[in-house]
DNA sequence: TTATCATTTGAGTATCTGTTCAGGAGTTCG
DNA sequence: CGAACTCCTGAACAGATACTCAAATGATAA
């Protein structure tokens, strides 16, 4: 503890220096935090969120059918489906001239019960 | 089927009419999915995303420790943790002049280690 | 082929959002 | 009291983003 000095804030009450080190150590990487938070603001919007959960529930669905259900434009559902598709959150196939939506990764699925699960509970504390 | 007529699109081939109503019966409603996405989207953000992970891990943290292990300003610190304390996800303490910030929701919690699971497994398939 | 349908794409635009900067509020210590 | 420190707040600006509109693609049916 001697080149410790004042490398810069918090350091007058000799703050968790070694909390701060070792917390960064076990931590997820800023690059990692980005992905993270990438895949989460991809169900932070109302339009994904409401797409997904139809999904969740229908388990198929064409972009037309999707777009009635949430009460948005085929435009729009189809700009959002693109960007769940190439996040890799979800998939299609073609039948015809309609293309069929699904969801493609499990741990998405997961998130999206988990989520609803908190909703439903929202009083609870942790 | 008499008073079906054309409502509008997807309806020449007798679309899933039926699995499009029973699907947005099950359905999270807009505003819930819009509380959810409002939920996500406060994960979807890399500093507040770096800053919900430490504490994860930290279990409490104050301001500037919090700020020098995300690496960002303090004010922007201050800023993420203000929209993160409004929603509940968490909570503070003051002690002295510092204020020590905690996660304050078991379901956050459970969202934050699942998505890291996800990061860990990545490969894995839906 | 032409017409129609389902979906996609790109441009344009208005809105939202996260940061910085300057200043204020609350706390501790001399 | 005033100085130093931690944190918060509000304004302002740059960048991201989600929609609409117009046009294009791909597929089916006449």
């Amino acid at each position: 503890m001697e080149v410790v000095a004042g490398l810069d804030a918090c350091v007058t009450v000799e703050p968790d220096e070694a909390r701060v080190a070792a917390t960064r150590d076990r931590l997820v990487t800023p690059s990692e935090a980005a992905r993270l938070a990438d895949l989460f603001r991809l169900l932070g919007d109302q339009t994904r969120a409401q797409l997904l959960y139809a999904l969740l529930e229908a388990g198929e669905l064409c972009v037309c059918d999707l777009a009635e259900t949430v009460e948005v434009s085929d435009t729009a559902v189809s700009h959002a489906l693109r960007l769940l598709r190439t996040a890799g959150i979800v998939a299609n196939r073609r039948s015809g001239r309609m293309i069929y939506y699904r969801l493609a990764d499990a741990h998405v699925r997961m998130l999206l019960d988990l989520s609803r699960e908190h909703l439903r509970h929202e009083i609870v504390e942790g």
